[in-house]
DNA sequence: TCTGGGGTCCTAGGACCC
DNA sequence: TCTGGGGTCCTAGGACCC
């Protein structure tokens, strides 16, 4: 059996650890620039408030209710995932962070010796007292039922954090209560493909034949279908070394001026380097895009993409933003209003054995990557962007992203850490 | 005025090979 | 008159996830 814990209204459920007074209040945290909706908490469902709603065009709600809106903190989000991930290590020999607020955990050889529905209460309530976050526990014999079994878990009070789904009784009772939409691996297109074919509930698909499902809806919807038949064929155990890796950023304000676009990229490109180097990868390729705004009908629209390869697969910062300004130089436009960019590496692959080339222009790589080792280092003991490329730009520049109600990073920085009166 | 930022996997179709 | 059959690799685009 699998046990999904996932953790209820996760960025707002930080938020409300930092700020007591919140509890049982309508809260929202938005996108990155503070753009939209991107974690809600029912309170602020009840108001009329959705994921994904852009909050200038809610703010009569936000106003009218007292929704607290927080910018986005993901530091401070990454360190309490942290924090939970650790509890379940303690108790759980087995455990596959899915995503920031997610974990699969592998509960064979538990059920021998415990009652694994209580086991994961226990588990439960302990990262409650420990960290104030509340977990919603599906537990089953595949991923996809055991995502299932959270949502019950999550909106019904009764199963008090848990719900297993260990008998087949159990499993067609909740498949056909279920909300198609709500199931993992069927999103916007497929929904409507099924709808179209007249399959309402969960338990209707399931009921289909595995050649028609492989018929309509191919390999993906092949395995939603097995694994909610009770086969395990989903395998998301964690890929360590990721195949692309990207930073992209909307600007506060619109940028025209080739000057503060390559400050940007530079970041973008430092940003991606970092990442690189972090799992130990090089890069082949550095591709970069601009574009302006789409929401805009009276500018002028424009957006471009384009790449260059890396003569020598590299994890330098220098190489690697020397090469996205030179793709920028084709790429950009004057005359534009541009409002999001972005950097790309691909190609990537482990640091070593690098191919090297005959006519490397960088003669020095050995001493190059103890100077990216000591910048790490630095960046790593006081903080990101410590330091940097002065390419970078300071950080008065206008591109970079709004963010008006961010919390303090009480677990992360010393110079934020939580002061509490007695 | 203001509309997120990451990723992965699969498929179809084209280019190319013998 | 009849004009094959099998394979690989690559890429763009779509669908999905958080």
């Amino acid at each position: 059996m699998i046990a999904l814990v996932d953790c209820n209204s996760f960025f707002c459920s930080v938020e409300k650890a930092f700020h007591p007074g919140l509890s049982g209040k309508p809260v929202v945290v938005l996108s990155s620039n503070d753009g939209c909706i991107v974690a809600i908490t029912p309170e602020a469902k009840a108001v009329g408030l959705h994921r994904g709603d852009p909050i200038f065009k809610v703010q009569h709600i936000v106003k009218a209710y007292g929704v607290k809106v927080f910018s986005s903190n993901m530091r401070l989000y990454a360190a309490m995932s942290e924090r939970v991930t650790n509890i379940l290590r303690d108790s759980i020999a087995q455990v596959e962070n899915y995503s920031i607020d997610e974990s699969f955990c592998y509960l064979d050889g538990y059920e021998q010796y415990h009652n694994t529905e209580e086991m994961m209460r226990e588990i439960a309530g302990r990262i409650k007292d420990y960290t104030d976050i509340p977990v919603s526990v599906g537990i089953a014999p595949t991923k996809t039922l055991a995502k299932v079994g959270s949502k019950f878990a999550k909106n019904y009070k009764g199963y008090r954090s848990v719900c297993m789904i260990d008998t087949d009784e159990k499993r067609r009772k909740a498949l056909g209560m279920f909300d198609l939409s709500d199931i993992w691996g069927i999103g916007r297109s497929t929904l409507s493909e099924l709808r179209y074919q007249g399959i309402c509930t969960p338990l209707e698909f399931a009921d289909k034949s595995e050649s028609w499902v492989k018929s309509h809806l191919k390999v993906p919807g092949q395995r939603t279908w097995l694994e909610l038949n009770g086969q395990p064929c989903i395998d998301t155990s964690e890929i360590k070394q990721k195949q692309s890796i990207c930073t992209s950023r909307s600007f506060g304000h619109m940028v025209s001026d080739i000057g503060y676009m390559q400050e940007a990229i530079a970041e973008f490109a430092a940003s991606c380097a970092n990442k690189l180097r972090a799992q130990k990868s090089v890069a082949t390729e550095v591709s970069v895009f601009i574009s302006s705004n789409p929401f805009r009908e009276d500018l002028p629209q424009y957006s471009s993409f384009s790449s260059l390869p890396l003569p020598v697969p590299t994890s330098d910062t220098l190489e690697i933003t020397q090469m996205a300004h030179r793709v920028l130089a084709q790429l950009f436009r004057p005359g534009i209003n541009y409002k999001r960019a972005g950097v790309i590496l691909s190609g990537i692959q482990p640091a070593s054995p690098i191919q090297l080339q005959l006519f490397d222009v960088v003669t020095n790589r050995h001493e190059r990557s103890e100077l990216m080792n000591a910048i790490d280092q630095i960046n790593g003991k006081y903080g990101p962007h410590s330091i940097r490329l002065a390419a970078e730009g300071s950080a008065q520049s206008p591109w970079h992203v709004l963010c008006e109600n961010r919390s303090q990073n009480y677990i992360s920085d010393l110079n934020e850490i939580l002061k509490v009166k007695i």
